[in-house]
DNA sequence: GTCTATAGAATGATAGAC
DNA sequence: GTCTATCATTCTATAGAC
């Protein structure tokens, strides 16, 4: 970096990363993340070519950030415990990042968004195989994956207009929809 | 309705919803739905207050076909056989409506929509009430509820990126978490 | 009710000086 | 690299004539 820099890309994606959750996608401006990082509007385009690809960058650094949470969280051996201690990240991830959460799950708001979602399923994929038995490995994944993205989007919407307790809720689907998938349930 | 009238709050409203599957929310433009009904833009003021006054009457329309699309499909007096075609009804309508659809889950998108979650929650909560035993009744719904959301919104977003067949993972996942809230799995 | 005209306010992005 | 200046565009909404 040479000497004049007052800031850097990864500056720039830090704050525009913080602001995106502050106030929104679409209330999001590139004024909002200049000011932030203390520089006027123009500098940024000497880091990023335009807002979409900033966008683009946030979310590669989101991503990034959820695949090492979830590989970390599946230590103990036992795909049930395993698979327990991912979902529980994943949803203190969403609620620790709803708008970034929101939008992985929204490729075509991103355009040239090359979403990493491949490789942060190469640890559920293999803790589900052992649960569920491989000829059941992939609707048991996408039941897992539904339900545990479905629970958390109508909670970061504060949609659970039912009203009953969420925690219990969380519970209860987990160990349900766990047991569901399990092996030789069919 | 007065002798000039070209159009009216209905067309309007019927514009905007067709529109906003179309173009999607943030690019709807006033303009766009004065051109569709072939008005210019400042007559549409006098059908609705504003643009999210628009928004909020199209969110309207969308919920009530969808309840009334609901409470139709539960007719067979077997809960297992009535939530199957309630699911089924729920996905078909996301799938004809995917932007709005979208849109009923971000209720803070919309400012001042009293969405009418709960009139077609009614009809839900009964059938599960029915499956699950009463004291099971809310944690099986929200269950229930995320799992067919969420895969919805996965597959809306284009973002099975697993693979699999789509059909036969929709079809594993009712089954399985049907089976998974059913009384007397605890 | 509908129109023309326009206010009023944002925004993304670029040119060119320093 | 950063800045000032500015372009060019887009949009919601209102005023007032007809």
């Amino acid at each position: 970096m040479p000497a004049h820099a007052q800031t850097s890309t990864a500056a720039v994606v830090a704050a525009g990363r913080r602001l995106l959750e502050e106030r929104g996608m679409d209330t999001l401006t590139m004024r909002d993340v200049a000011d932030a990082v203390g520089v006027r509007t123009p500098s940024l385009y000497k880091r990023v070519r335009s807002r979409s690809d900033l966008f683009r960058l946030i979310l590669e650094d989101v991503t990034d950030e959820l695949t090492a949470a979830i590989d970390g969280a599946a230590e103990s051996g036992d795909p049930i415990a395993d698979l327990r201690a991912v979902a529980s990240v994943y949803r203190a991830f969403a609620h620790a990042n709803p708008v970034a959460y929101t939008l992985m799950y929204l490729p075509q708001a991103v355009p040239g968004a090359t979403t990493r979602y491949e490789r942060s399923s190469v640890t559920l994929l293999r803790l589900v195989a052992e649960l569920a038995g491989p000829q059941h490995m992939m609707p048991a994944a996408q039941t897992l994956v539904a339900w545990a993205n479905g629970f958390i989007a109508i909670e970061l919407a504060g949609a659970f207009r039912l009203g009953g307790d969420i925690e219990q809720a969380w519970d209860f689907g987990l160990d349900r929809v766990l047991k569901a998938v399990q092996r030789g349930k069919d």
